[in-house]
DNA sequence: GCCAGAAGATAACCTGGATTATAGAGGTCG
DNA sequence: CGACCTCTATAATCCAGGTTATCTTCTGGC
């Protein structure tokens, strides 16, 4: 297999040091998958041997892979953040990874650190989401996943009223945000007033038909926007 | 400052408990940052009013912005992974925040754990990287940006050999990387091929020029690929 | 209330990358 | 060895979003 070198080295990369006699092994094929949305995984795996990729899968058939896992690699560290996996892992090649238990102590901690690990793992979640969105959505579905995050943020924070929040950016802010221009920027917001999915002036956000603006975001069923 | 309700609530939104007497409060006018790249935080802000973002700048004035803060929101989560910000922090509006103490208990960590950690920190810090690549890079750019990772991360796992390495990856799972069409993707490394930038056969990967790919990718200064 | 600079709106034109189609080159498994 | 399938290559056409320019409307400072 490992012909093309993308195993493990002969000389010691001390990475990947002898595996302890009764040491977990798992061994996958290529498409084969180490962990499944939203399934708590069998393992922190320790690759030895092959890539694998994490990625997503919009309803349409657009696919953004969101983290490269090379020998000698954890698969995957956002998993000792305590959540559940957001997007699927794949074997791109054939792997042989050691398996290891997920977590990190988190028993020690007080309560201000939980809450600021808790966010640590949402911050994750989130940049995760938006490399699928600056990767693979039109300018309308950035919008669209970009004011319903906010929105949904400031309604946690206690910031919305009704369907309304602050919304203190500039178009410019928003541009750099979703990464297209101030110009398409401004073009696309008025074509979502057009259509009353947005109302967006004065730096303050209402969205008469949140199920419509979500539908327009092509977010994934269970995709977190915290 | 609070008419536009950019900052806490009146009602008690449980994020932002009452600051105990003598609690350490810095204030943030617009565009003042709250982190400089390569520089030691001050501390980890807990907003309380206002809002804020981290973000990236190339060097020809494009910018992509990788996250917003908003009030409650701690401040920049990843510093506790313990490495020094890789982006800067500035605040988009008046910002009120307490000010607290950088650090997650990792005294207590087994090696294993140790080396989790870090790896968990690498990753925050690449995906961050690939928002800027994927939100203002062009097709050359982003290729270059993925070729170049993949090599250094091979590298430092011992699997390259001088400017080679395996690169086991299809067309279509490169495009899917980087957001791009498998077509495009074609197109663009036949003319990298053509400028001598890369050469790439076989899911076989040598790098002849790597400054001139360096350049290529418009990485920052001391962006770390690993 | 006035002024200056920033932000928003809009139109005309351009281009990087998407789309669609077809053909050849490997790889792999009988 | 040949059949099949996946991957790579390449050309032609199209379009979402970029670029440039101008004008208007806010906003904050005095």
């Amino acid at each position: 297999m490992d012909k093309m070198g993308c195993g493990v080295s002969n000389r010691d990369n001390n990475m990947g040091q002898a595996a302890p006699l009764g040491e977990d092994f798992a061994f996958f094929r290529p498409h084969q998958f180490l962990a499944r949305e939203g399934e708590p995984p069998d393992g922190l795996f320790h690759l030895q041997e092959g890539w694998a990729c994490r990625y997503r899968l919009l309803g349409d058939g657009r696919r953004q892979i969101t983290a490269v896992y090379l020998p000698g690699d954890f698969c995957e560290p956002y998993w000792i953040l305590g959540r559940l996996p957001s997007q699927p892992v794949v074997a791109l090649t054939n792997v042989r990874a050691a398996r290891m238990p997920c977590r990190l102590p988190t028993g020690a901690m007080t309560d201000g650190q939980k809450r600021l690990w808790r966010s640590l793992g949402e911050s994750c979640e989130r940049q995760a989401s938006w490399l699928v969105t600056l990767g693979r959505k039109t300018a309308l579905e950035r919008l669209a996943h970009l004011l319903l995050e906010l929105f949904e943020r400031m309604r946690r924070a206690g910031l919305a009223y009704g369907q309304q929040c602050a919304l203190p950016l500039t178009q410019m802010d928003i541009a750099d945000l979703t990464g297209l221009t101030p110009v398409h920027v401004n073009r696309t917001l008025q074509s979502m007033r057009a259509r009353g999915l947005v109302e967006l002036q004065a730096k303050w956000l209402r969205i008469p038909d949140m199920q419509a603006l979500r539908e327009t975001a092509v977010l994934t069923p269970n995709e977190v926007l915290a």
